[in-house]
RNA sequence: CGGGAUGUUGCCUAGUGGCUAAGGCGCCUGCUUUGGGAGCAGGAGAUCGGAGGUUCAAGUCCUCUCAUCCCGACCA
């Protein structure tokens, strides 16, 4: 490909809407264009970067017996309904009717369109394990795009599906996958860690997520140094100590003006905050299987000194959505906020870390303003819906595996696997006949990967300040082939041209800057796209002996004699390719 | 959905109620130049996000609205 018939073209100034730096340098190199918040067109620079992550993902996914598929991306009503997701989920989900006003909404995901597929297809064990996949677009109305490509509303995805007659099946497949995301993102040049992690809205059994550690991620991980624990924050446990036991004491109201935060109250009665106990309130939607849901009001109880995980509460009630809960809908089951205790209060679904039943002596709220309890003690004085762990962990937790000191990183979710079980294929009826003529569910799982995020993601860790770095797996091209015009020589455009020929003969991906530009504004757009390899024809170089070669990122620069050069770039894109291939080996799986 | 910020030509910005809205980048024409975003000359390109209002006069002040970005909620 010729530059000067590229379309797209680079910038020299920093696009100011774009805060991160792989949106920045994909906008600035001419890969991406925004058309509206989280909806990109992508260039041909960025299609082929992405051409070849899918043909990574093709390559792994077959390798694992993945079959292709395509479903269509809008969908019924009637499927979601039938797995109940159609009530679960929110504005996220975009909906219309058709002509014949029928529900349809865009897809956000597959399962139920898959679900539809496999109920129709398979009837028998014989059939199974299968592996179905697709790589599509769809569309999520995410409340808030950012980042550029890291987090958008339309996007491409890789799913794919396993479905087995049994667990054990599913775990094979499941570990299959835990090992080809690995390969993938190691062959996209993208270290990766492995986490358990929510389900979320997929629903299921276990998950994992690939998170790629960077600073701009919004999702935190924990991770124990010490025995090689992670986990998503959502769902990660740390030790709680409780304190030394005591006898229970007599329960007594203490006038504690103006204390309305466990700060205050800690304080003005000089004691810790482990010995405190901490009420959140939440409205939580708990989801029905039609549209009505129910909207009730949660009390958390957690100890002062900790920090209450909403996804755990969120799951421990069953809730389709949780929000902190408005004054005055606190007041209406008669708690008072700030000074709030689960003593006495009325339709409120009582939940209680499991650390609190535990815990003897514990001050809390007295429902009056400006009083507390002193020597609360659950049981005793209070009973709960739920006793459950509730407590968010957090850097310098300790590991309930080994005790050691946990550590906490930000990050982008890359993938995600999740074992779905019989959540979709007991809602929609997806079932088979096993050996002994008995129907069963299939055994499901899913398993992500979103392509133009991971390219951002690709983009984020391989850059420096003059511009991107492709992997030379995934680069847009191979070879940037500059040359240097002459006014006074044709040689070197002669030369230059030659070798673009020789170059294309060979296959090799080169995109030559044949612009009637000066120098400086090609080896600055050359640092800015990244590619592997430029290879720079001019007078100078073919007085120094032929064209001067360089690998981007490595700053070194040699001058290799125009018959060579085919032969040195093979060479070269080979030894880039093996050092990316060196890192794809088997994983130690964890859960 | 709450909090904050910003909308001036394809991009980056100036313009602090007063003449024909200014500059740089990019684009077009010509000349010159050719190893790290050149120079000279000429040119095209804006109903200042939109609507309403205040005023003799609005890019500038007010109201509403739309859009985008950031933080939070939410989410893969």
């Amino acid at each position: 490909m010729r530059v000067s018939r590229l379309f797209s073209h680079t910038l020299k100034e920093l696009p100011s809407e774009a805060q991160v730096e792989s949106h920045r340098l994909l906008i600035r190199g001419g890969f991406i264009q925004q058309l509206a918040a989280g909806l990109f067109g992508y260039l041909p620079l960025a299609r082929r970067v992405m051409n070849k992550i899918e043909a990574i993902l093709h390559e792994e996914m077959q390798k694992i017996g993945g079959q292709e598929v395509t479903m269509p991306v809008i969908l019924p009503s009637d499927i979601w309904k039938d797995s109940g997701r159609w009530y679960q989920i929110g504005a996220e989900m975009s909906r219309f009717t058709d002509r014949k006003d029928h529900e349809m909404c865009l897809a956000m995901t597959h399962e139920e369109a898959l679900t539809d597929l496999a109920r129709k297809i398979v009837k028998s064990y014989k059939q199974l394990p299968l592996l179905v996949y697709h790589v599509q677009t769809k569309w999520r109305d995410d409340p808030r795009p950012r980042a550029g490509l890291i987090r958008v509303r339309e996007f491409t995805m890789k799913d794919s599906y396993s479905l087995d007659t049994d667990w054990e099946g599913l775990d094979k497949q499941y570990r299959a996958h835990y090992q080809a995301y690995f390969n993938i993102f190691h062959r996209c040049g993208i270290p990766v860690q492995a986490v358990t992690s929510d389900t979320g809205m997929m629903g299921g059994k276990l998950a994992h997520e690939f998170m790629y550690l960077t600073e701009i991620g919004e999702d935190t991980i924990i991770t124990c140094p010490s025995c090689g624990y992670t986990a998503n924050r959502q769902v990660a446990v740390s030790r709680k100590e409780p304190l030394p036991g005591e006898e229970p004491k007599a329960l007594e109201k203490v006038h504690t003006p103006g204390c309305k935060t466990i700060e205050d109250l800690a304080a003005f009665l000089s004691i810790p905050r482990e010995k405190t106990a901490k009420a959140v309130f939440f409205m939580a939607e708990i989801a029905g299987t039609s549209e009505e849901t129910e909207e009730k009001l949660v009390m958390a109880i957690v100890r002062g000194d900790m920090e209450l995980n909403e996804t755990k509460l969120a799951n421990a009630v069953k809730a389709k959505e949780i929000r902190p809960a408005r004054e005055e809908e606190i007041e209406a089951v008669g708690a008072v906020p700030g000074f709030a205790s689960p003593r006495g209060i009325k339709d409120a679904l009582v939940v209680v870390d499991d650390l609190i039943p535990e815990s003897s002596n514990l001050v809390a709220g007295a429902n009056e303003t400006d009083y507390h309890l002193v020597n609360v003690n659950y049981g005793r004085d209070y009973q709960a819906a739920l006793v459950t762990d509730l407590v968010a962990a957090g850097e310098g937790d300790r590991c309930t595996r080994c005790g050691a000191s946990l550590k906490a990183a930000k990050a982008v979710e890359v993938g995600n696997i999740f074992k779905l079980g019989t959540r979709y294929s007991e809602s929609m009826g997806c079932v088979f006949q096993d050996k002994d003529g008995d129907t069963k569910p299939v055994i499901m799982g899913s398993y992500g990967i979103g392509v133009g995020r991971l390219m951002a993601a690709v983009a984020e860790e391989h850059h420096d300040k003059d511009g991107l770095i492709w992997p030379v797996s995934i680069a847009p091209y191979q070879v940037y082939l500059i040359r240097i015009n002459d006014t006074q020589d044709d040689l070197p455009c002669e030369k230059a041209d030659g070798l673009y020929e020789e170059l294309l003969e060979q296959s090799l991906e080169v995109l030559y800057d044949d612009r009637d530009e000066r120098p400086g504004v090609k080896f600055k757009d050359a640092d800015l796209i990244g590619l592997p390899i430029r290879l720079t024809v001019s007078k100078r170089s073919l007085e120094a002996g032929g064209v001067e070669f360089s690998v981007r990122g490595t700053g070194e620069k040699r001058v290799v004699p125009l018959e060579k050069v085919l032969e040195e770039v093979k060479e070269t894109l080979f030894t880039l390719f093996q050092e990316l291939q060196a890192k794809v080996v088997p994983q130690e799986y964890r859960d």
